[in-house]
RNA sequence: GGAGGGGUGGCUGAGUGGUUGAAAGCGGCGGUCUUGAAAACCGUUGAGCGUUUACGCGUUCCGGGGGUUCGAAUCCCUCCCCCUCCGCCA
């Protein structure tokens, strides 16, 4: 959400960074909403006033038990009803206007991203790690340990789903332990456990709602499933004054995620890459406007550490103005080496918002002695998708046999497993 | 799922139609006193919005939304949340 007066203070600025969006210039039709909008006001203000003068003048001639001064006067405000009940009316549909107007305009980027118009337009910002020559893909692989079965998963609930049996369950659930014990005990992050079912107003607050419904599954009785744990943790602070001295707070969960793929068809249709239902590490951070922007660098650090010690090659990408999601002023990209795709796929996407989210949720933070609040900054990253970390582990370490040597580091999350396909494995 | 009871400011808690943004207490902040602190005493202490160069003025908010009334924290409708008992249940 836009603050309307900071887009009335530089209506061309507004427009302009928009425009690296791709998105159409709308100061002007904004500034039209809020105009109307503050003329509703104070036509409405105005008649509360002379309501609330006569109606004091009422309440004391009554008490005074002067009942003919109390209804001359009752007479003389009588025709105010009509023309207050009409100027309420309307200062409410100017309100929804201009709000329902600005709920669905992206964030603005932030003056140091890269202007593009889609993904090619993306800035390769560094390299880790050496990336290995094809291997089988992950599917296949999964398949022929007997580990990664599609049809059955279909057979329950369809596409885009998978279901692991044995090392490659253990594995899933390593990976995710080994993240946020990473993440918790390195990091600084707060560990949470959350609902993965919310109300609108949560997916309105982080800015799915209202424009992505179709992205979003739903439940018969209203609820959304999270299509990602940023939805739940950057709520925590919703409708709220947090004091500044708990800022940044860090916070972090593992949570299934629920994406209903609407608008992919075709794409990713084999293995993993894309599922309905995936976990993820999720790290949010909320910060003060001051450090928000650095908050970013460390969280993206955060992140690659844990494919560093997973020993995955691996890029960082920062995301050009067309390609960057809808609460965004900055994000980067954590691009996977995938021996079998020979490519390097998205595994995490660190997001700094601003104070979008903030007015969103009505999430607000005051420095000590002061009176003034400010939206809360808010960040989001995955530290990481579990699934497709998975597939790269299997891409990365598979062996000649067809086995999978288990990472060093999630060994200790394996019972001491070392390699995947062996007859304890 | 059935029956009942509740949601008031940072907290506790009064207030069932009239100058109530809201008593009182606690907490916070400032001051007096004190070498300092405590105690005591005095004062102060909600969040938005509109308007104004500014001082200020106006307005909204007592879980959310709508309504009745000249006037609503108080009455009505509706939704949400919490608690107790019963039922069911991992």
């Amino acid at each position: 959400m836009h603050d309307i007066n900071a887009i009335r203070q530089d209506p061309d600025a507004f427009d302009a960074a928009l425009s690296t969006r791709g998105v159409a210039p709308c100061a002007a039709e904004l500034l039209g909403l809020d105009d109307g909008r503050r003329a509703a006001i104070a036509e409405a203000q105005q008649l509360q006033t002379k309501r609330n003068e006569a109606s004091k003048k009422i309440g004391q001639a009554k008490g005074q038990g002067d009942e003919a001064e109390a209804k001359r006067l009752m007479d003389e405000v009588a025709g105010l009803k009509d023309a207050l009940q009409k100027a309420e009316e309307a200062e409410r549909a100017a309100n929804t206007a201009l709000t329902d107007a600005l709920a669905t305009i992206p964030n603005l980027p932030l003056a140091d991203v890269p202007v593009g118009a889609d993904e090619d337009g993306n800035v390769e910002l560094r390299r880790h790690g050496e990336p290995k020559a094809g291997s089988a893909e992950h599917f296949e692989i999964g398949e022929a340990l007997g580990m990664m079965d599609f049809e059955i998963a279909a057979a329950l609930s369809g596409s885009r789903f998978v279901v692991l049996r044995d090392g490659l369950a253990r594995l899933d659930r390593a990976l995710g332990n080994f993240m946020i014990d990473l993440h918790i005990n390195e990091f600084g992050y707060r560990e949470n456990a959350l609902p993965v079912l919310v109300r609108d107003d949560a997916v309105f607050g982080t800015g799915q709602l209202p424009k992505f419904t179709e992205d979003l599954f739903r439940t018969e009785n209203g609820y959304w499933l999270i299509p990602t744990a940023e939805v739940t943790l950057t709520n925590l602070v919703r409708e709220q004054i947090t004091d500044a001295t708990k800022l940044p707070m860090r916070l972090t969960a593992l949570t299934p995620c629920f994406r209903s793929e609407a608008g992919s068809a075709g794409r990713d249709t084999r293995g993993m890459i894309r599922q309905h239902q995936f976990t993820k590490v999720e790290l949010v951070s909320i910060t003060d406007a001051e450090s928000g922007a650095d908050e970013l660098e460390r969280k993206t650090q955060c992140a690659e550490e844990v494919l560093k010690r997973l020993g995955l090659p691996y890029r960082v990408m920062q995301l050009c103005t067309g390609d960057m999601g809808f609460g965004a002023r900055k994000t980067y990209d954590l691009e996977v080496w995938l021996p079998g795709q020979n490519a390097y796929r998205e595994i995490s996407s660190i997001s700094y918002c601003g104070d979008f989210q903030g007015r969103r949720m009505n999430a607000r933070y005051r420095h000590e002695g002061d009176k003034q609040t400010h939206f809360v900054h808010t960040l989001n990253g995955s530290g990481l998708a579990v699934g497709r970390t998975l597939v790269a582990v299997l891409e990365n370490y598979v062996n000649a046999d067809g086995t999978v040597t288990v990472p060093e580091v999630l060994r200790p999350y394996m019972g001491g497993v070392e390699i995947i396909g062996e007859a304890n494995g």
